[in-house]
DNA sequence: CGTTGGATTGGCT
DNA sequence: GCCAATCCAACGC
C-alpha cells in the first residue's frame, strides 16, 4: 500500500500545500469501498493579520499577496475572527481534517496546514477531483451526476461522492481511512481568485490544473469573467 | 435569545 | 439566469 503524505507535507504555508496537493490522490475507505480522487482544484485560506509574521521573509510569494496578508490577514478565512468551537482544529497541528457544513446541506473538506511552530490557523479547501477508484460507490452517492466530470467537481460534490461528512472532522489524515497518497504533482497550475469569496478578489489563492475537465467553477459569479 | 447569511448545489424559467 | 433548500455558527441585544 502506498504510504500516506506525511505530516511534513502539510507543515508548510497554505498556498504551497494547496498548489502541491494538485495531482495527489485523496483516498477514503468507508462502507466497504475504497474511493479515490485525483485532486485538480484547491483553495488556500490564511488567518487574521499579525499571526503570520514569517510571510515577510518568503521570497517565493507574490509581493502583493504577501503584503495584503501581512497587513490585513485573510478576511475570507473561518479563522479571521479568532478561535471558535467550529474552527479550533485550524489552530492545532497540521495534517488534520476540518469538515464543516455550508448552506445547511453541503459539507466541505479542508486540511489544516502551516508551520507547526507558528500556530497560524491556515487550511486548504479541497474543491474538486477526478474520480479514479470506487467510481460505482461514488455514483451511488451522487445519482444526479451524469458524467464522471460531474461526480466530484465542487467542494460539496467531492465530499458527497466520497462519503465524507462531519464524522470525518478533525481526523489525522496522515494515517487512517481518510488520507492522501502521493500521486504525481501536476505540471500546469493556474492561480485564480477563490470561488464564492467576496472582498478578497486580489488574492489569487485558488489553484486548478489548467484545462482540467474535472474542476468546478463551471459557473462564474454573475458579471465576472470565467476563471478558466 | 433572535437574526442573519454562508468557502454550494440542483432544478426550473 | 434565478432562486430555494436547510442547518447552524456567529454575532448583536
Amino acid at each position: 500500500m502506498p504510504r500516506a503524505l506525511p505530516r511534513r507535507f502539510f507543515a508548510r504555508d497554505a498556498d504551497i500545500v494547496a498548489r502541491d496537493l494538485l495531482g495527489r490522490i485523496l483516498v477514503h475507505e468507508a462502507e466497504g469501498a475504497r474511493m479515490a480522487c485525483r485532486i485538480v482544484e484547491t483553495e488556500a485560506y490564511f488567518g487574521p493579520a499579525g499571526c503570520n509574521p514569517h510571510l515577510a521573509t518568503r521570497d517565493d510569494m507574490p509581493a502583493r499577496l504577501r503584503a495584503r496578508l501581512l497587513r490585513e490577514g485573510d478576511p475570507a478565512s473561518h479563522s479571521y475572527r479568532g478561535v471558535t468551537k467550529r474552527n479550533e482544529v485550524m489552530y492545532g497541528p497540521p495534517g488534520r481534517s476540518y469538515v464543516y457544513l455550508i448552506y445547511g446541506m453541503h459539507e466541505c473538506l479542508n486540511v489544516v496546514t502551516g508551520p507547526a511552530r507558528d500556530h497560524e490557523p491556515q487550511a486548504v479547501l479541497l474543491r474538486a477531483g477526478e474520480p479514479v477508484e470506487g467510481i460505482d460507490a461514488m455514483r451511488a452517492r451522487r445519482p444526479t451526476a451524469r458524467r464522471p466530470t460531474d461526480l466530484a467537481s465542487g467542494p460539496g460534490r467531492l465530499t458527497r461522492a466520497m462519503g465524507i461528512t462531519r464524522a470525518q472532522d478533525r481526523l489525522d489524515i496522515t494515517r487512517g481511512a481518510l488520507r492522501f497518497e502521493e500521486g504525481r504533482p501536476v505540471a500546469r497550475v493556474e492561480a485564480t481568485p477563490r470561488i464564492g469569496v467576496v472582498g478578497a478578489e486580489d488574492l489569487r489563492l485558488r489553484f486548478v490544473e489548467k484545462d482540467s475537465l474535472f474542476a468546478s467553477a463551471l459557473r462564474a459569479p454573475a458579471g465576472s469573467p470565467r476563471a478558466r
